[in-house]
DNA sequence: AAGCCTTTGAAGAGG
DNA sequence: CCTCTTCAAAGGCTT
């Protein structure tokens, strides 16, 4: 089953999410950032009237709620609509291109990132956000200043691309795009950056990058001796001015890939000639990281109830809960995506709930040009394929309820016209209603929300 | 302390 | 084949 061969029918994961994307991809080689933002601006203000068509007309739709911005659903629903419907929709008023188009085709991760080096948003990015997020507005002339200062940080052209330059401090101080790397910087040394660094230049950019990564996970906690030797599939995109480009500790990584286990050679689905390499070691010598150790937390509260149990069976069920690995399941393209941009949307709002980022996340996955999908796509099918070499005999039912001892309450069934609690005001972000300071909302309503700098919190939250 | 919430995508299960 | 469910991450919130 396992198509270890990436070749030519290589299952790109949402190959139709590409097609979706077919037409408006190469329409604009070169826009001028004006005409960006006001697209952006047309794309708000049609996103604006079919929110409040949908609030009118059924506020109590969830699917209806859930749905994305339409102009996404002129993406993504290729299924309703065809290419030459599509290709009307750019000839016409109504279609919406992306909001960063005309992106070349080589897959710069992160390119359309709205944040500035410094960590503001771009004027393009802030027409967006402005309107999503009007608590979030800047003044013009601070924008400018900023502007300056980030020309004066970059004193060639390629400081277009330079918007990747992570300056957005990471809450755990750490590079943002190391989300995407699950290492720990806590040790590393940046005096002795990784020798591929310089070795290629990009001539578009002027950017020094690797080689095209190969296959490797950039979920790999790299031991000290292969730090450096095997380039982060975005590392090439990082800034070398003196930043670790692999912030990798020395040892393990970070939460949420601990340390590897060993792997036991008995283990069920595994024959050993299967079983992984010894602790879980890819060929690279690398502990993948997707084996996470059972926690013992997980064991005593299901244990607990039969305390006539004797501790030696409690062990003997510990040990063997500990011989079976947990291996994860690889993290698909907007997993890869949310975890390289949630740092930035954190420090660029003041949201702090998992929820209410993965729904700004959401939406920003949503505007994103197809080539910039497509690299996330691309890292995702690596991200299997590697999978799929490291744990042959692996399925994702093997983390399914009661295949781990993991035990997770099934999801509430709504109702056909149930919606969640609070998500009238939760998915009307912000939109079209002015800021509001009445903290009397519900608490869980404001911190979904979130608080601006003046501690005002927007949405229509009835209650 | 455990589970929920919220997102998208992949994959398994079941009809 | 289609639909539904679960799980990946994340962290504050709820029970």
């Amino acid at each position: 089953m396992p198509q270890l061969n990436g070749g030519g029918g290589d299952d790109l994961g949402a190959n139709d999410e590409l097609i979706s994307f077919k037409d408006e991809g190469e329409q604009e080689e070169k826009i001028s950032e004006n005409s960006s933002a006001e697209r952006d601006l047309a794309d708000v203000k049609s996103s604006l009237v079919n929110e409040s068509e949908t609030n009118q007309n059924s506020s109590s739709d969830s699917e209806a709620e859930r749905r994305p911005p339409p102009r996404s659903e002129t993406f993504r629903d290729k299924s309703r609509e065809s290419l030459e419907e599509a290709a009307k929709r750019q000839d016409g008023g109504l279609f919406k291109g992306p909001p960063y188009p005309g992106y070349p085709f080589i897959m710069i991760p992160d390119l359309s990132s709205p944040y500035l080096p410094n960590g503001s948003l771009s004027p393009t990015a802030r027409t967006y956000l402005q309107m999503k997020w009007p608590l979030l507005d800047v003044q013009a002339g601070s924008l400018q200043s900023r502007q300056a200062l980030k020309d004066a940080r970059s004193p060639s052209p390629a400081h277009i691309v330079s918007n990747k330059v992570p300056v957005v401090q990471h809450p755990h101080h750490v590079h943002p795009l190391t989300p995407l790397i699950t290492y720990s910087n806590e040790h590393f040394t940046p005096g002795n950056p990784p020798p591929h660094l310089p070795a290629d230049v990009d001539p578009k950019t002027g950017i020094p990058r690797p080689p095209h990564p190969p296959d490797i996970s950039p979920y790999y906690p790299l031991s000290p001796g292969t730090v450096g030797q095997i380039p982060h599939p975005l590392g090439w995109l990082v800034p070398q001015q003196g930043q670790p480009v692999y912030p990798i500790t020395t040892g393990g990584f970070r939460h949420p890939y601990p340390t590897a286990l060993t792997v036991n050679a008995s283990m069920s689905r595994f024959p050993p000639h299967m079983v992984p390499p010894h602790h879980s070691l890819h060929t690279t010598g690398i502990p993948h990281p997707a084996i996470v150790t059972p926690t013992v937390k997980q064991e005593s509260s299901q244990s607990d109830v039969g305390s006539l149990h004797s501790s030696k069976h409690q062990d003997s069920k510990k040990e063997e809960e500990k011989k079976k690995p947990h291996i994860k399941k690889p993290l698909n393209a907007f997993m890869l995506y949310m975890k390289e941009m949630r740092a930035k949307v954190v420090a660029e709002c003041t949201l702090k709930e998992s929820a209410a980022i993965n729904q700004i996340l959401g939406r920003r996955w949503h505007a994103l040009s197809r080539e910039e999908q497509a690299k996330y796509y691309e890292l995702a099918r690596k991200e299997r394929q590697l999978h799929m070499q490291l744990y042959p005999g692996w399925s994702a039912r093997d983390n399914y309820v009661g295949s781990y001892g993991k035990k997770k309450k099934r999801k509430r069934d709504k109702q056909p016209g149930e919606t969640n609690e609070h998500s009238e005001c939760f998915l009307n972000p912000c939109l079209s209603l002015p800021p509001i300071t009445d903290l009397s909302a519900p608490k869980k309503c404001r911190a979904r929300f979130g608080l601006d700098q003046q501690n005002n919190w927007c949405g229509p939250c009835s209650l």
